[in-house]
DNA sequence: GTGTATTATTCCCGAAAGGGAATAAATTTG
DNA sequence: CAAATTTATTCCCTTTCGGGAATAATACAC
């Protein structure tokens, strides 16, 4: 069922605003903005022209994705990466 | 030869400091780290516990790289990830 | 509660990641 | 320039990603 870390009724699980970075936590983002553009996993997985389950994982933190593949997804949330020094 | 891209005798390919990101900028700031970390590959391999080859790859931009690889690359020299709105 | 939409997980499977090691190519040094 | 170091690429191989589709499990209505 794949541990639970979200779960909160309300949406961000942590994480002031945007900052620092995990997997966990970037499926987070992800889900977050998702929502908040009011699309469903099946809308956005079309849009960034990924599958369906690659989505769901992708949200769930799974840590062996695709940097690829995962940009694909960002950029249709219009979302982007950026490095910053510790 | 993978198509070059750098050559530039300074280091730093373009990009004002930080900011935005796609594969082969990624690459390109992992590669300026580590040189300014005075590094060579193998250290940096050795050090995030990843092949030789794998940040041969990464910083010459290749796309299907995997995310936990990247993070432990990242991490090792000290960098974070951060996601912004566009 | 029952039914419906959304999300999570499984199966099958082809394609590819990425490790080590060896080798080639390129860069740096003396 | 030659020798040494660093980086790029290849080979072999095991593991796994990730797509589609089907199914289970949740969440959300009414």
């Amino acid at each position: 069922m794949m541990t639970n870390a979200k779960s909160i009724p309300n949406g961000n699980v942590g994480a002031p605003n945007n900052l620092v970075l995990d997997s966990v936590q970037l499926g987070n983002r992800v889900r977050d903005k998702r929502k908040k553009d009011g699309l469903t996993q099946q809308d956005l997985a079309a849009i960034a022209g990924v599958g369906l389950r690659f989505v769901s994982e992708l949200e769930n933190g799974k840590p062996s994705v695709q940097l690829n593949t995962v940009l694909a997804v960002l950029v249709a949330l219009g979302l982007q990466l950026v490095i910053v020094e510790k």
